[in-house]
DNA sequence: ATTACTACGCGCCGAGTAA
DNA sequence: TTTACTCGGCGCGTAGTAA
């Protein structure tokens, strides 16, 4: 519990500097109550591996040496296990899909999948991102790369295909990378995240975006 | 509690095959009891994350397709958080340091820092490797990195200095390689782990040894 | 030596709520 | 809105033990 707190407080910038977190939030990203965020925060606290400070009602945290030697650690031993990953880097435009990437995101069949397998409940739409010529090989490059797959399934009369996937962070913000196994396009790729995509980095079609994919 | 179990799993090389395990020995490196390193075991086969089966009196499990998912994922978000890390590889023999080690390690001082700072219980004794010449510049570059810092205490009229020290594996054992602040000798490292060292890779004066420190 | 069952008690989680 | 208290219930971990 305590090694996920403080990796979520890491995620959200936590390390160097105060970030304002509510607990609810907090709780909501942990999948607990916001009374045992609360609780969770002012124990880690105690035990010196975070600085907890008040802000009127709200309450603003940074995590401390301490704390960063537990994820340091954590990290050395999921290096020991995978090694050093390749990180292919991606760049283009914002474009606009055909308002399909909403349909299927949150066709139950993949809905499920991407919940199951990629853990996070996604936005529903994808960013569909045109590569700029020079990152069209790269992407032939991370198909090469087992990818997480989302399996094909029927609904009705309708097929629907397998899926592969990628863990991506799209301008930092983490999402997934995916590539519908039968499609044409190959100079556009489109991502999917937890969060809109387009409201938290406010994009725009032709804005250039950075796609980093971990393989 | 699932994740550190799946880590652990995976430390031991359940990816891809099985390993014989004993239910105290994972419940002994979870910090838990050998009952509930069992329930936890049955568990996690229930959910699908892990394969259990019992040979004579003993299990063997490997981690399915499902857990190693869980691990990735993981390790996509400590790689948003920490980026592609720099590992420094270095190559050398193993010398006989002076019997200091042993010494040094075992001094309470040390002893719960290595416990607080690098996260495990350290074999009493140090191995000592005396790099290739070629590699003696890449030591050098590794002491521009941010150590983890054990800091120096008195005991008795005796001070013991600072000790800078950083994650590393020995031919894949995890452990630390520690530097102290005030050493004359620039072509030898020391390596702390928490086993024998010696013992777990039979290892002689003499023989060939890898070292690879995660910056 | 193992694994893994039952029993039991502590501690954690979340609901309700005050400030 | 917040944070964080109290309280009740249940889940988890350990002891004891059978196989």
């Amino acid at each position: 519990m305590i090694e996920s707190l403080l990796k979520e407080l890491a995620l959200h910038g936590a390390i160097n500097r105060y970030i304002l977190v509510t607990t609810s939030q907090i709780g909501a990203s942990l999948g607990i109550s916001q009374q045992s965020a609360s609780r969770w925060i002012s124990k880690t606290a105690e035990m010196g591996l975070i600085r907890k400070e008040s802000v009127g009602r709200n309450i603003k945290v940074k995590i401390t040496r301490e704390g960063l030697n537990i994820l340091k650690y954590e990290f050395f031993r999921y290096l020991i296990l995978f090694g050093s990953p390749a990180i292919i880097t991606l760049k283009g435009i914002v474009i606009s899909g055909l308002g399909e990437g909403k349909y299927y995101v949150m066709k139950g069949g993949y809905r499920t999948q991407i919940h199951q397998k990629l853990f996070f409940d996604p936005y529903p739409g994808t960013l569909n991102v045109k590569l700029y010529p020079e990152y069209i090989e790269k992407f032939g490059e991370i198909l090469e790369h087992e990818p997480v797959i989302l399996d094909g399934f029927s609904e009705g009369d309708r097929n629907y295909g397998r899926v592969f996937s990628y863990f991506a962070t799209l301008n930092g913000t983490p999402g997934a990378l995916i590539v519908p196994e039968m499609t044409q396009y190959r100079d556009t790729v489109e991502i999917i995240s937890e969060y809109s995509l387009r409201e938290k980095h406010r994009l725009k079609d032709g804005t250039n975006v950075e796609i980093k994919v971990y393989l």
